[in-house]
DNA sequence: TATGAATGAGGGTTCATTCAT
DNA sequence: TATGAATGAACCCTCATTCAT
């Protein structure tokens, strides 16, 4: 990614995430990244094509991001717990990015198709690991693709609710909440 | 809620949920209701009007539906599966709605201060629940708002990601799914 | 046609006339015709969509034209003769606007078939009266395709070239001119 | 011409040939020559002063290409026929080319204005034939100018219509079907 | 109440042209 | 000579909204 389309790049994120895809205009864009309306056109072939851009890298960094913290992690709990941090801060940060993501994931448009895909090989890391649990016998059988799916709604929701109090988020405590609860279960013990 | 105005209210619904609020234009609404273009801002103030009193309308039919089923139960835990069903129902039938709701959380213009309001009092009645559980001493005592936040996260990705087996959808399926996972944990047992 | 759409047909025709097709704006047009750029597209699907209009109305103008003006004609040469007449004003009124149709002929997209087909139409009358000509023993037997089709091209070229004297055109002249030509030929005689 | 100038040359003509002068783009232009967009501007000032090249050079071609064929012809009708089979062939090759030309020939910028003197000067190469027929008591005195135009636009325009029949074109053909109109006439003889 | 023709601001996109390298 | 990234004016088209009937 060269210094121009870098700066597009930037401006595209900072811009929709701001007013959402739909509302932010292909001049403020320009504007913002300090070139001409031209010039977006150079680097990319349309509007929709700078969303898919952003979306792909959003969710590679996402992905190695995550890659990158747990790899030297052996417990696959922990592991869980970290993709919880890692998902919570993305998602805190990148707002509208997801929601964008998440309303392209009906339709049949062959865009549609393609973000259903990254999405599906994001959600995989997740299974991969609920499988080492199993294995390592720290997770009990389960239906790993119901609750991979799950978990990634589980953590999405939070991010958007913790509005609700005004609070500032702690990805920390989300993730132990959300551990403690998976993994133990929320029926009255004595 | 006159004769017009409902096929109105039904047209809007039925193109939204199929192309997204913003691809949706007026004169496609007016055409599927089958009135003129004019008429539309006879009963609404404005595209943003339809939208709102959409998502009106639909949170107090989800709400409504559910108090409806679950006035006759007594135990909060069926109380808590009823609620996965008919919200599983509720979002396969309406995806485009929900998300369109979802996308407005964000934001601080007044239509949006709304619907969060509306949402939140939806996850009001889950909490209650929650803490009717925690009275009878079928739930552990645990932070409510997190988890009617996450209840609710967790089921609309659920409905989200079925596509991902092209399965048809089973909202009892996934209710009793939700209900073992989230009461008894998923960590491993001899 | 309603008075609107009569009014963006004329500026059209004003406009393309004046700068070709490619050169005249849509803005241009409705200002023309006194009316928004909005309302262009009310009455016509696109730029194209109104060429298309364009060239249909001006050939059902031509041949109306001229079936009226032969109908009454016994002689077949007179009607030839009254064709020249007819398609040369004609000509010299819409100069543009038969370029761009001729333009047209060529290329394989659905609007040229359906241009072709047109021009065609019209140069089946011209051989009708070939043809009846033939019949009564006043031509020769000959091609009558080839025929029809260097008759159109010799008018059209005299029309285009007329400039070259800065004359004003005067049809009568051409066509007496052309019959003669075209019935005696052009070879010597003692 | 030199190498680059002569690449440039040649991948203009078949992009304008093919799409039309105001649908060919820059870009196309530079590809197809396999250059970059910026040489083509080395070599020529703008867009327009391509086209003006390449009518130039075409018309010198379809001139030389004549008047070296005819040269040692002494009959002035076999001249007039092979300006027909030449002319014929050329269409053929550059349909496009030649509308572009035509459609030239109006307005009243200078470039119009210079394309007009050289399509004049072609036909003036016509008359000449004319006129030494003529003398040579070949041909009947006539208005030579409208003749020449005559001529010119019969051949564009059977070559145009060749199409109606999808039929591969035979110059030869036409160039006799031509001469014996013109020459003989078509009206009826015993 | 209902209509639908008319509006016009605004958006995405194209492309001839420029210029630093 | 040649390049190709950058430009920005201009264009076509959309669509929520208005208003006279």
């Amino acid at each position: 990614m060269n210094k121009t389309k870098e700066k597009i790049f930037n401006a595209a994120i900072d811009i929709i995430s701001q007013k959402g895809f739909y509302k932010s205009t292909m001049d403020e864009i320009a504007d913002k990244a300090g070139v001409a309306k031209g010039t977006l056109y150079y680097h990319f072939n349309s509007k929709d094509d700078i969303l898919i851009f952003l979306i792909d890298e959003g969710l590679s960094l996402l992905k190695n991001q995550i890659l990158e913290k747990i790899s030297h992690m052996k417990n696959s709990i922990e592991k869980l717990r970290e993709i919880i941090v890692v998902q919570s801060k993305f998602l805190f940060k990148y707002k509208d990015f997801v929601l964008i993501l998440l309303s392209q994931l009906w339709g049949k448009e062959e865009i549609q198709n393609s973000f259903r895909e990254k999405i599906y090989d994001y959600l995989k890391i997740i299974e991969d690991i609920i499988d080492e649990g199993i294995e390592e016998k720290l997770i009990e059988k389960c239906d790993k693709k119901l609750l991979s799916s799950a978990f990634f709604g589980m953590i999405s929701s939070l991010i958007i609710f913790q509005f609700r109090n005004n609070d500032v988020i702690d990805p920390e405590h989300i993730a132990d909440s959300v551990i403690e609860y998976t993994f133990n279960g929320i029926h009255y013990r004595d």
